[in-house]
DNA sequence: AAAGATGTCAACCGCTAGATA
DNA sequence: GTATCTAGCGGTTGACATCTT
């Protein structure tokens, strides 16, 4: 686009920002907000560029800003999300109140990633390094079909979250034009999905229209895209890359973080459906999108039974009614969701929370050090401990994003 | 105590998408 | 339809701090 740097102006400060520098903007945006970062540092009496500026604030002098040590918590949390979303910082930051998407980017290269490669496994795929051992037990795919799963829910995350923000400036606009109305929709998860992947990338930051109460349309498409040949893809996608997956979903129906890969053709193994994911779903009231997954040996016992969360919007506030069901585990949280009733929900609540809190990330947060794949124990109990972890691991990330805050600083 | 190695993290760079002229 | 502006994202760099020898 031939667009010159905007920090290639001559007499323009680069480098560590000094208290006087950072004193002029938190001063300037106190008074007058930000406005146009381009506008903005001349307005201060700044000798920076806009991004700069702009950097700087977001990362530095935000008043909503938590610095100092990562708790246990907020790691679990990022290990977790990273094993769903990939390198998508900002989008793990807006499940981790106060923090800023380069505070964790650093703390996930400078410590996390460093633990993790440390115990072997990769901190990429949050496999094991020497998975491919064991891939031939049909245990992997067992995995791969798990970490698929929660792929699923990644995409189910950020139809949730585009929701959630369309459903804020519904309100604002609604408040706006309809100063009292107490009128309420709900919308269901699964047609979030499809109005996103129908609309534009982007078009929540103007959704003016109210989109239609239930979608039927959408469930048709889960269908379709569950029972249909799934489109394959590359290897490593998830792991982020320069821009381009930020978007996610929107667009098509691509997983956006998929890197399911089997050695077969992901169109015989979904020859049926019912054998991978299938979504039930009706337009009726509740119109909730389920995921069932059923036939699968390595899950016997295991009925799993998302109940995806419905909107309810009314009154400006983002009230939610929210179910979820594994084994040994129902969790429901009513009202509006603020971090403290989820967290209250996530480790009260109904949940039998032991295994989760037991599981592959506990092992990684409480490891010492190299013992937890080296110690002890045959190779075969070791690969067995592992998948159980691994369950553990990805209940744990489900459970993680089915709490996931809506009402986070990005929204 | 000094030198080198390693770790940390704020800031920068380049790219992209969306908006606008 | 094209060019440009703006904001945001993720990867990378480099200065500084800390640790090790």
């Amino acid at each position: 686009m031939g667009r010159s740097p905007c920090c290639d102006k001559v007499g323009l400060k680069k480098g560590p920002w000094t208290p006087e520098e950072d004193q002029k903007l938190l001063a300037y945006i106190e008074e007058n907000g930000h406005g146009s970062w381009r506008a903005l540092p001349s307005k201060a009496g700044l000798q920076r560029c806009g991004k700069s500026c702009r950097l700087r604030w977001t990362n530095y002098l935000r008043p909503d800003i938590k610095r100092g040590k990562f708790s246990l918590q907020e790691e679990q949390t990022i290990i977790q999300l990273h094993a769903l979303l990939g390198n998508r910082w900002s989008a793990i930051a807006t499940h981790l109140p106060k923090r800023t998407d380069n505070e964790i980017k650093n703390y996930w290269n400078t410590h996390l990633k460093k633990r993790l490669a440390k115990m072997g496994i990769d901190p990429v795929t949050h496999k094991p390094k020497n998975d491919a051992l064991v891939s031939s037990d049909g245990q992997s795919k067992s995995a791969a079909k798990l970490s698929h799963l929660a792929q699923w829910e990644s995409a189910r995350l950020e139809a949730e979250a585009r929701l959630a923000r369309e459903s804020k400036l519904r309100s604002q606009s609604f408040q706006h034009h309809h100063s009292s109305s107490n009128s309420s929709q709900v919308y269901s998860a699964a047609s979030a999905l499809a109005s996103t992947s129908a609309a534009p990338p982007g078009l929540v930051k103007k959704a003016t229209a109210p989109l239609p109460p239930s979608s039927p349309q959408s469930l048709d498409t889960l269908k379709a895209w569950t029972g249909s040949s799934w489109p394959s893809t590359k290897s490593g996608e998830g792991s982020g890359g320069a821009g381009g997956s930020a978007n996610g979903i929107a667009g098509d129906l691509e997983s956006p973080t998929s890197t399911l890969t089997f050695s077969e053709p992901m169109n015989v193994l979904c020859e049926n459906p019912k054998q991978m994911i299938e979504f039930v779903g009706s337009s009726g009231s509740s119109d909730s999108g389920m995921i069932k997954e059923e036939g699968e040996q390595e899950w016997k016992g295991l009925e799993s039974s998302i109940t995806l969360p419905e909107f309810k919007e009314g009154m400006g506030n983002n009230a939610v009614s929210f179910t979820s069901t594994f084994p040994e585990m129902t969790m429901s949280l009513e009202g509006p969701w603020t971090p403290e009733s989820l967290r209250a929900s996530s480790v009260h609540g109904n949940v039998e929370n032991n295994d989760m809190e037991e599981g592959f990330t506990s092992l990684l947060l409480n490891s010492s050090g190299d013992q937890s794949l080296s110690d002890g124990g045959g190779e075969s109990d070791k690969r067995s401990d592992y998948y159980e972890d691994n369950k553990n691991y990805w209940n744990s990330i489900l459970n993680l994003v089915n709490s996931s805050p809506s009402e986070s600083p990005m929204f």
